[in-house]
DNA sequence: TTTGACAAGATGTATAGACAAGATGTATCA
DNA sequence: TGATACATCTTGTCTATACATCTTGTCAAA
């Protein structure tokens, strides 16, 4: 870790997770902190705010920072996260079957994206299993303008360690929509659906930290399998 | 507002929501903003920041800060918003059908809740609307030990806003799960189901600044009505 | 006993300054 | 011409300080 304050909120997150600062208990003040971490107030106070953000802690003015009990490990779509982070940090044992692995242009219109070029991609079509159980049909088209070639192992492991660790590229943010859909004749066969059983259909577009659209991703889950879950902050409309 | 920070926050909000900021242009830089609004540049990097948060602006080092385009005005399930709130930013003119007011236990095994307590709340049902179609049923549980009465008038207007303004409480957090489930008998005939039809179910836990937990609600959507819209920042799992 | 004033300790806001590190253009040198 | 070094701009990190505001307990006065 090369910033304190993000060594701190690790450190403080640890300690959370472990128990030695159990839930519902205040955490040290922040003067106690910084002396702890022989820092000042104000580092202190960047990683407490990280882990507010994130839900480790409460913050009341006058009082403390109350630990929460965070039970977020169960499928956090919410944030950016590979399947094979997911798959390692929940301990769920799945296998992941490259189906296709093709060059096509993304079908703009299905993202919701307006333009008038054609953009080349790298069509990558993979199936998640859970004990031979299929969950999750995954279609995500990679920018040729970004990563101009794609390999079948690199797409059985992880795309997103590829990109991060081997490319040196920088994932940022996304936006995503969660609908549910008809499934189509293809997704009824790879997912084993039954008849007149929906689908829920998860589309992102993800941008580099420049900025630069570089992955559109359609996540196709079985209805009975899915499951989101997430963590929010109230924030007034004004 | 108080703050000069959220003061800055806004004031940059709105001119990026009216162009002044186009998407795609570079925002002063922080020692410019910063004689701009006469204050420190820590405080415009605190307005920043927010601004980071919400997706309005990407901030790239060495660079400046990039107006996004975000185009998060569909249906921010994402967040904690009272649908009052929601149809007012959206104008969506719907209108909202009180079902049910009544007592009743929270049945804490929906929500994954465990206690060995029972929870006496005021439970309300009511149905939102769209144009005479029903859209979603939302089914509330307010603990009677935070709010011991709420009258019928409030349950047709806003519970966020008479919580929030006329009794002071200040919501801070929740959490939440989606999930797609079949509909009861009851649920069909409100939402005027079709046969076969699943529904997508919002659960969640809604609680104080103080971390007393307050509030249940349960939403029930018509699939073809449901679109979740999200963004999110990369965040490592480490 | 109850009320009120006050102090102490907590977080919230704001400032000024210093240095690190990434991006970019320019000037210089081979 | 082409490459390198440098200056200068940007954001990122960190420190030290001051005061505001909220919570709580204590102690004294009514």
């Amino acid at each position: 870790m090369r910033n304190k304050y993000s060594a701190i909120y690790h450190d403080i997150a640890d300690k959370i997770v472990h128990r030695i600062y159990p839930v519902g208990s205040y955490l040290p003040s922040e003067t106690q902190l910084s002396q702890l971490y022989g820092t000042s107030r104000e580092t202190i106070r960047k990683a407490l705010s990280e882990l507010l953000i994130n839900g480790f802690i409460q913050k009341i003015r006058g009082k403390g920072s109350i630990v929460l009990n965070l039970q977020r490990f169960n499928f956090p779509v919410s944030g950016i996260t590979s399947y094979k982070e997911l798959n390692r940090s929940l301990n769920m044992h799945s296998k992941t079957e490259v189906l296709c692995i093709e060059d096509r242009h993304v079908p703009v219109e299905k993202f919701d994206y307006q333009t008038t070029e054609a953009l080349p991609a790298t069509y990558v079509a993979r199936l998640r299993k859970i004990d031979q159980d299929p969950i999750v049909l995954d279609r995500d088209y990679i920018l040729k303008s970004v990563v101009p070639h794609i390999s079948h192992a690199v797409a059985a492991d992880s795309l997103y360690d590829y990109f991060e660790n081997k490319l040196g590229l920088t994932i940022s943010y996304a936006t995503k929509t969660i609908t549910v859909e008809h499934p189509s004749v293809e997704e009824k066969k790879w997912l084993a659906l039954n008849e007149y059983e929906d689908v829920v259909v998860i589309r992102s577009r993800t941008y580099l930290e420049d900025t630069t659209l570089f992955q559109f991703t359609e996540s196709i889950h079985r209805p009975d399998k899915f499951n989101f879950v997430d963590f929010a902050r109230r924030q007034k409309i004004s």
